[in-house]
RNA sequence: GGUGCGGUAGCUCAGUCGGUAGAGCAAAGGACUGAAAAUCCUUGUGUCGGCGGUUCGAUCCCGCCCCACACCA
């Protein structure tokens, strides 16, 4: 048997990955692992550009529906996951195939976190609630006095950024940046990157296209159904957003579907920059027909 | 037809007591190791509706015209 190897296809939203995917995993007769921070949840379907019925019945799909929008998922959580099931694929495959638009949870699947120890959930909450209450300016003080290694390096307007870093401090009493080693973790198996990408007016264009599916495919009663569940990190999603303000009789239905175009070519665009600086991925256009010469 | 109010960045608008203009949003580029579809950083953009007049100098004052909106007839 080959040596096991993961080929991973990246790229923006709505070029067409999922689609390309399935074909190389028939095409190898493998699995395949999802790289996505929200088609991992049961509740959300529509909104999110899950695969549909038929193609999960085409072939497996680690990786979709295993939470609930309730639960936390993360980046560690995805790492360890994934690092799972791609052992289990390789007992029966030497190919496994992932695919997904969330570049971190990929980093981490290929490169591994650094090891961090879990911090207290009890922490995190009060931090949030005392930054909630308090302020940018009481969390940057807060940051400065815990950590000023990380407060002169870091962002220090970034409020995620300087609320993980406090509460890394607070929890183990070291300086985040101590736990940083940036060495990638060895992995047992090899990686090739395929980067899927299309001039930008075609990749806006199936942007613009699938928003409207969505709407048809009932976008707005998928969303209404979540409405109690607003607040959780799930739902900080586009699509959802938009349709949520909606809801509140804030924007029109033309307004919200024409807010989510644009934030959709934003996402979009934020994961170009972070594919693009890889160096290991290997960029094609996802309508050559033999997309996959492996 | 009359009166009023406007016409300034791609959009919404601010401003210049006369010295060729600025915010938000959009856009473009970027960062990003437990929220990542999140979060954060950087950067433009202009015949200031048109034509004349006054002035050393007009987007600003004056006249005419065009366009939009509101009200009156």
């Amino acid at each position: 048997m080959q040596q096991p190897t993961v080929i991973i296809i990246a790229g923006p939203t709505a070029v067409g990955k999922t689609a390309a995917a399935i074909l190389l995993a028939q095409q190898e007769q493998t699995k395949i692992i999802s790289a996505d921070s929200r088609q991992c949840y049961r509740e959300l379907n529509i909104g999110v550009a899950k695969p549909s019925e038929a193609e999960l019945r085409a072939v497996h799909h680690y990786g979709i529906d295993t939470h609930s929008i309730r639960e936390e998922v993360n980046a560690a959580i995805f790492e360890e996951l994934a690092l799972q099931w791609s052992a289990e694929i390789f007992r029966e495959h030497s190919i496994a195939v992932m695919v997904g638009g969330t570049g971190l949870y990929i980093k981490a699947f290929t490169d591994g976190l650094d090891e961090i120890p879990a911090v207290d959930p009890a922490i995190r909450r009060r931090l949030q609630q005392q930054y909630d209450l308090n302020g940018i300016v009481w969390l940057q003080e807060e940051v400065r006095l815990h950590d000023p290694a990380f407060f002169a390096e870091g962002e220090r307007h970034n409020p995620q950024r300087l609320l993980r870093a406090l509460e890394v401090c607070l929890s183990t009493g070291r300086s985040i940046l101590s736990f940083r080693s940036g060495a990638p973790r060895h992995r047992p198996f090899r990686i090739r990157k395929i980067g899927l990408d299309l001039p930008k007016e075609e990749l806006h264009r199936r942007i613009h296209d699938r928003v409207d599916q969505m709407i048809e495919h009932g976008l707005v009663e998928e969303v209404k159904g979540l409405l109690p569940y607003r607040n959780h990190n799930a739902l900080q999603t586009v699509g959802y957003k938009e349709i949520f303000e909606y809801l509140d009789g804030k924007t029109s239905l033309d307004e919200a579907v024409a807010n989510i175009k644009t934030n959709t070519r934003r996402y979009a665009k934020r994961q170009l920059t972070w594919f693009r600086k890889d160096p290991s991925i290997q960029w094609t256009d996802p309508d050559k027909t033999p997309i996959f010469k492996l």
